[in-house]
Order: structure tokens, then C-alpha cells, then sequence
RNA sequence: GGGUCGGUGCCCGAGUGGUUAAUGGGGGCGGACUGUAAAUCCGCUGGCUUACGCCUACGCUAGUUCAAAUCUAGCCCGGCCCA
């Protein structure tokens, strides 16, 4: 084709272009369909085939991984196919990328409960309606089926140098960490799922480099047409540090409430929410406030709606606003419940905040409340042994750890 | 398989028989301040249905001792070197 065709293809898919961090191969003037992806949308007949891999290894979801979804989602809205490959199998081995130790190794049964709550948590982010829009795979389904001789032949495609150089391993090595001979095997089944989907497409974020163009190798190696790699950018999470992530806490998950949302995104250093608009928004990223604290709300306002709703979104904005002016009187239905029924009164403060989790012992609730944490209706309470006679004087009213913590006691 | 070094609280890391939940740093949480941010300062950072009391803790187990994270033995796990 000419070269004016493909100059101009950046600008025609914006869908495709925010956001992302690479798309490998990419030569934006070749004329070639196998290593110019836009060329490739712009020609082909059929709805291309997109993968993004899951492994369910833990319970919840957080705006890091929407970011993916978000993509494929826009892939989806574009005509494409959506492949969402729950890493049933690989989920049990762990991927190595990233960590710095080994994986603890999962039950069957945990993997099928999390790959559950997964796709309940994508639901709100992936076209699951048009028809043709989205398969969900499992990939056991052939990944459980390999002989030997079938492993013996994906092990042969690569060599241990090449494996010793992908960034985990490198760095476990280089810190004489332990490397287990299973891992290695890690890459080569996400890339084996691409040929079992005969995917040409897949996403992944920047960490997933290495995987993703095994996956390459082994079409490859398959007989088939290698697949586009798009890289989505790794989220920082609300530390405004590390990258977010469920274990190190700075997440913010998309079923957590709105209060509890909104409350963690109005606080997102300013350096962070450019990205944040970016990556997990379609505002148009010109038009955002001058003021920081409006760029927060806004950011924070939008987000939540994407996945409460408006209405959800609103109210939460509002009862943030009232639990930090220390208002009492909170009407909103954002502040989470917590139903005071299993308690036996008299009882104590301490044992309120550990039962509804907001401390996590006793110890914690009671070393809170020494150190002026603790609020009930915007009232400090500095008592350690505080306690209350009857579920009615705390009917209704809102316990506050911290500025961030808080729910309301219900009968 | 052999040799050697090592396994301490969320992480790193002191500590080598006896005031002790175990120096210090990081991280985390809380308070003040602020833009509910950042920076800064201060406090907390095993658990216990209710605490000048009890329990659990230094890889595991069994010992020595009035007394062990600290000594002994066996075991488990990891790094490196050799095979």
C-alpha cells in the first residue's frame, strides 16, 4: 500500500494508540500486514483474534489489571474478538515475572473459585453481550494434555541462556535466589496458549514482554502467523511509588465500594494522574482542570461511575466530603454497613473496631484509640476501655479509623 | 553425592547463655500540618472479650541448664564451589 495510508493510521485509531507503552513488531511504513498492526486492522476481513491471559491467583481485580481489559475492551468495540484466557493450568505453576521467589502452587479448587470472581469483576469492563464479541478459554483445556513428548518439544525451542535473561530470572540469579526448573516452563505454556487460539493479537502489560513473544516463537514454530504484542504500561499504585498491587496494598479494587474507591483516587499524587486519566479513563486528557485538587475529584468521580454508576459516584464524593469536615450527619448509603447483630453488649470499643475489621486485633484497636484514631460520629474517643451498654446507642452512627476507614453501625 | 556458608519479627539486619517481645533501618498505621497530596515533625508497629495479668515468638524436633534466639544432637530448607 502507500505510504500516505500507513503515516496517517496513528491518528485513525486512537482506540488503539492511548495508552499504550509498545507494539511489537512495529514498523509503522511497511507494507506488510505481519509487522504493522494498524496496516493489519486496516485490511484484514475478519474480526482479528485478541488474547489477554488471566492466571486466577488470587481473589480480586484492581485498576492495574483494568488497564488490559480496558484495551481489549476497546479491541471488542473495534469488531475484534476478545479471547479471555483463564490461566487455569498456569495459575497452578505461578509466573515467575516479577517475583522474587518462588510461587506458592495452587489447589484446583482455589483456581476454579477465583477464576469465578474474576470474571465477575470483568463484567462491568468487557462486552459480554454481543454475540461473537468474547470467548472465554480455560487452559487446561490443552495444556493439561501434553505428553512429554509434546513439553520435550516446546522446552527444545529455547535455550537456558535465553531463559537466564528474561528480567525475573535474571535478577533471582544475579541474587543467587533459588529458580525452580518448573518455572521455566512458565513462558513457554502462556506462549503455547497463543497457538492453541491461534491468537493474533495479544496484550499484556510491559512485564509481559518475554512471554508475550515466546508466544511469537512458538507460532512460529507452529507453522503459524506470529501474533502483534500491544503493551499496556504497568499502573503505579496509590503510593505514587511501587506498582499496584493486592499485596503490597496500594490498590484500589474494582469491588471495593464507592466510598472506598473514591476515597483512595482523590488521593492520587499529582504526578500519578495523568496516567491515571490516561490509562483508565477516555476523558480527552487536554480538557482536564488546572487545579490539582479538581483534577483528584475529577479523576476520582469518573472512575468510581465507571464502575458503580453516577448516582453511587455522587453520593460517595458527598459522604467523603462530610466524614473529613467531620459532619455527623452522613445520609448517604456509600458508607459501607456493618451490622452490630453478632455482638453480645456490654462491649467494648476495642472489640467493636476488631470485629468489623477495621483494626486487626484488639491490641491494634486499642493502641488506635491511644493514639487518637478513633472517632465515632466525628467524636474522638480517647477511652481505651470505652464500651457500650446497648446496640441502640451506636445504632446508625459512623466509626471512624483513621481518615480513610470508616463504616456505619447497623443494627 | 561431597565441601562450605547461611535460615531472627512485614522486609533488611543487630544480637552469641541471664534486666527485654528481642538494638537499628525500611515499610506500614496513626496524630499535627496541608490541597484528604508531597515534604516535615511526633507517636505506634506479636496476640489475648477487656490486661500493673496471661500466651506465643528468633527454620523444625529433642536435649544441656535455675535460665537459650544464643550451647549440643538430629532433621528440613537455601546459596556457592566440586562431582
Amino acid at each position: 500500500m502507500t505510504n500516505s495510508f500507513s503515516s496517517t493510521t496513528s491518528q485513525d485509531l486512537p482506540w488503539l494508540y492511548r495508552g499504550i507503552s509498545e507494539i511489537f513488531p512495529s514498523k509503522p511504513d511497511s507494507d506488510n500486514t505481519t509487522e504493522n498492526l494498524a496496516l493489519l486492522i486496516a485490511k484484514i476481513n475478519r474480526p482479528l483474534r485478541v488474547k489477554l491471559g488471566i492466571d486466577p491467583t488470587g481473589t480480586d481485580i484492581h485498576l492495574g489489571h483494568s488497564i488490559t481489559f480496558r484495551k481489549l475492551r476497546a479491541f471488542q468495540d473495534a469488531g475484534h474478538t476478545a479471547i479471555l484466557i483463564i490461566g487455569d493450568f498456569t495459575a497452578r505453576i505461578g509466573d515467575p515475572t516479577g517475583k522474587s521467589d518462588v510461587r506458592r502452587q495452587l489447589s484446583p479448587e482455589e483456581v476454579a473459585q477465583n477464576a469465578k470472581t474474576y470474571l465477575e469483576q470483568v463484567r462491568s469492563i468487557l462486552d459480554f453481550d454481543t454475540p461473537g464479541r468474547l470467548e472465554v478459554r480455560y487452559n487446561s483445556e490443552w495444556l493439561s494434555n501434553l505428553n512429554l513428548e509434546k513439553i520435550l518439544g516446546l522446552l527444545s525451542t529455547m535455550t537456558v541462556g535465553q531463559m537466564l535473561a528474561k528480567e525475573g530470572f535474571a535478577e533471582r540469579y544475579e541474587k543467587e535466589n533459588p529458580i525452580y526448573l518448573h518455572e521455566f516452563l512458565y513462558p513457554l505454556m502462556q506462549g503455547y496458549d497463543s497457538v492453541a487460539i491461534e491468537a493474533d493479537v495479544e496484550l499484556g502489560g510491559t512485564d509481559q514482554k518475554f512471554n508475550l513473544a515466546v508466544g511469537r516463537d512458538l507460532q512460529r514454530h507452529f507453522g503459524q502467523t506470529p501474533q502483534f504484542a500491544v503493551l499496556m504500561p504497568i499502573l503505579v499504585g496509590t503510593d505514587g511509588v511501587q506498582k499496584m498491587s493486592k499485596s503490597l496494598g496500594n490498590y484500589v479494587g474494582l469491588s471495593e465500594d464507592p466510598l472506598t474507591m473514591y476515597s483512595k483516587l482523590e488521593k492520587i499524587p499529582d504526578s500519578l494522574i495523568k496516567d491515571y486519566f490516561e490509562l483508565l479513563t477516555d476523558l480527552p486528557l487536554e480538557q482536564l482542570p488546572e487545579n490539582p485538587r479538581d483534577r483528584q475529584k475529577l479523576l476520582a468521580l469518573e472512575i468510581v461511575t465507571q464502575y458503580h454508576g453516577k448516582e453511587a459516584a455522587i453520593g460517595a464524593q458527598q459522604a467523603s466530603l462530610n466524614l473529613v469536615q467531620g459532619k455527623t450527619n452522613i445520609n448517604t448509603d456509600a458508607v459501607p454497613e456493618f451490622s452490630l447483630d453478632g455482638i453480645e453488649f456490654p462491649v467494648t470499643l476495642s472489640f467493636i473496631l476488631k470485629a468489623s475489621g477495621l483494626c486487626s486485633s484488639t491490641s491494634e484497636a486499642r493502641r488506635q484509640i491511644q493514639g487518637g484514631a478513633v472517632r465515632v460520629d466525628g467524636e474522638r474517643i480517647s477511652e481505651i476501655n470505652q464500651s457500650f451498654d446497648s446496640p441502640e446507642s451506636l445504632n446508625g452512627k459512623v466509626l471512624q479509623v483513621g481518615k480513610k476507614n470508616f463504616l456505619r453501625m447497623v443494627r
